[in-house]
RNA sequence: CGGGAUAUAGCGUAGUCCGGUCAUCGCGCCUGGUUUGGGACCAGGAGGUCGCAAGUUCGAAUCUUGCUAUCCCGACCA
């Protein structure tokens, strides 16, 4: 699990394109100061929603599991879209978009693909509702639009897609095909949160078809190393590279790897799949290319995917009791600037100091906001944007203007932490902002690493695992026999499941802790989001 | 989908057992004034068919039934 320390610069992440959002309008102040919000170490779950709440970053809908992302929240999605679109177009990918329906006969094609999602899939029967004439004013199913045949909300886009890929591949000069869309999936959900788990997300779905099953298979390594270096480098979200069980598979691939990311509560969170098809859904859909030497040949399929469920990721990696903790690089404010005033007359000198600073900061493409809400206190705003999780606040007054400083404060550090808060020359600022920007992502991602290196265990016996488990939680690293039988009874007894075998663990004999049986490498196990 | 709980103004709530000046209080919101270096204060004001729909009753936030949504615990899952 070596994660080797990557020494940022303020280059490497500067350039997502950002305006800073509107916040502040069509909320009630009040969402923040009604109360503090709930501590980690007392209900973890409640700190997680009403921090996602408060941060102004979702909300829940009127429709069951469904949610409203807020103009905040949303703005941190597309910041993420326009990293990894940037990183899917650099390997050669094109982005396309197909419908939102699957005929249930496509669904069916894929044997494993279509027991996998079954359960879970949204089903439109009619097209047309009338009014309904024993209820004034209300609409009813029209029983005369009954479809043919039912159509599915796309739970995943495989089926689709292969049936359209079908028509544009006959040779190997077709291939390969390397696509990806951004959509929205549904799948039906029992028990739903905020990002991590709702009725209908948000994500990006590649697909790509191959003339070989090795090219097949490294472009889904290859994907998995663009989603690992997402997460590491701009969510500062360390994660472990590896295999998924079969039990843990992708309904319809022959392998699929995964990065999995441990949460402050100790639990494990997949953020992020990448599956080698096979020709399994070339064969479902009979999708077959000439090859060289003329002959028929089955395609080979890869597809992965990152959803909103990042966003929930982000959130639990790195955010403390007074709020959100943003990277910089996903932050849609980089820096916010809060007046503080008496009179007119000091808010003007302030202010003028205030937009030569925030054009000094716009040209190095950073995102700055000069909070000028006249009806609310400084300390106010300083406990809002520290909700909000804004990587570096200025706060400037009479003082400063005298002094010629400002206040500078980061929100990687606690209130009253050594280095949270320093005065700086107004003539040294954008400086010492490009640096710390630079400097609280990197920290931010050493601490994330630190807390995994602190709450990763390796257990040398069934015992030690169920102790571990429910003492320290975390990643438990053990040998296991390679049986999906063990796997199950693992599962069933501690709740902790595979999350994956790990790529960057050395090989090492041993035996499984469950039956003894000999092992080769030892697993990652974890509870699991 | 199984077990449990909840639903009263934008948010949080009192009242529900024992139907009848009960629609309470705090925050927020609006207006005016004083404030402003860590979640300001005073005064005045606006805002609610008590989740929705039926029913019982002279009368329902309160009792009955159905529905919907949310939360917690399970099973399922990115």
């Amino acid at each position: 699990m070596a994660n080797p320390k990557k020494s940022l610069t303020f280059a490497d992440f500067w350039y997502i394109p950002c305006l800073p959002v509107w916040v502040g309008k069509g909320i009630n102040t009040n969402t923040m100061s009604q109360q503090k919000l709930p501590k980690r170490s007392e209900n973890y779950a409640e700190w997680y929603n009403e921090l996602v709440k408060r941060a102004d970053l979702a909300e829940n809908s009127a429709v069951r599991g469904c949610m409203v992302i807020k103009p905040y929240g949303y703005a941190i999605w597309e910041k993420m879209q326009a990293q990894l679109d940037r990183m899917f177009k650099e390997t050669g990918h094109a982005n396309a978009y197909f419908p939102l329906f699957v005929p249930k006969s496509f669904l069916e094609k894929e044997e494993g693909h279509a027991e996998g999602f079954a359960k879970e899939c949204a089903v439109v029967t009619h097209y047309r509702l009338k009014v309904n004439p024993d209820k004034k004013g209300s609409l009813m199913v029209d029983p005369d639009s009954k479809l043919e045949e039912e159509l599915i909300v796309r739970p995943t886009s495989e089926a689709v897609i292969w049936n359209t890929y079908k028509n544009w591949i006959q040779s190997y000069r077709d291939l390969p095909i390397l696509l990806n869309q951004w959509a929205n999936v549904v799948r039906w959900e029992m028990r739903t949160r905020l990002f991590l788990r709702t009725t209908e997300f948000l994500w990006q779905e590649g697909h790509t078809a191959h003339a070989s099953a090795e090219e097949a298979l490294k472009e889904t390594r290859q994907m998995l190393e663009v989603y690992a270096e997402f997460a590491e480098k701009y969510m500062a979200v360390p994660v472990v590279k590896g295999i998924k069980t079969a039990n843990e598979r992708f309904a319809g691939a022959e392998e699929t790897m995964c990065i999995e990311a441990l949460m402050q509560d100790g639990k494990a969170l997949q953020a992020g799949t990448s599956h080698f098809l096979g020709q399994n859904f070339a064969k479902a859909f009979d999708v077959k290319f000439l090859n060289k030497n003329n002959e028929q040949e089955y395609v080979f399929g890869t597809s992965w995917g990152v959803s909103t469920r990042l966003m929930g990721a982000l959130v639990m990696a790195h955010s403390d009791d007074n709020g959100l903790v943003l990277p910089p690089s996903l932050a849609p404010i980089q820096v916010v600037i809060v007046p503080i005033y008496k009179t007119e007359e000091q808010l003007a000198a302030i202010t003028e100091k205030v937009e030569n600073i925030q054009l000094m900061l716009r040209a190095k493409g950073i995102s700055v906001k000069f909070d000028t809400r006249d009806n609310l206190t400084p300390g106010f705003k300083f406990a809002d944007w520290e909700m909000r999780g804004v990587p570096v606040r200025l706060a400037i007054g009479q003082k400063d203007l005298e002094n010629n400083t400002i206040e500078v404060s980061r929100r990687d550090k606690e209130r009253g932490e050594e280095g949270a808060k320093v005065s700086v020359n107004l003539d040294a600022v954008i400086g010492t902002i490009q640096q710390l920007l630079t400097d609280i992502q990197e920290n931010i991602y050493q601490k994330a690493i630190d807390f995994r290196k602190k709450n990763t265990h390796t257990a040398h016996s069934y015992a030690e695992f169920k102790e571990i488990l429910a003492t320290k939680g975390g990643f438990v690293m053990a040998h296991w026999d390679g049986t999906t039988e063990t796997e199950l009874k693992i599962k069933e007894e501690t709740k902790a499941t595979i999350r994956c075998i790990p790529l960057n663990e050395p090989e090492s004999e041993g035996v499984c802790i469950v039956t003894g049986k000999p092992s080769k490498k030892q697993v990652l196990f974890a509870q699991a989001y």
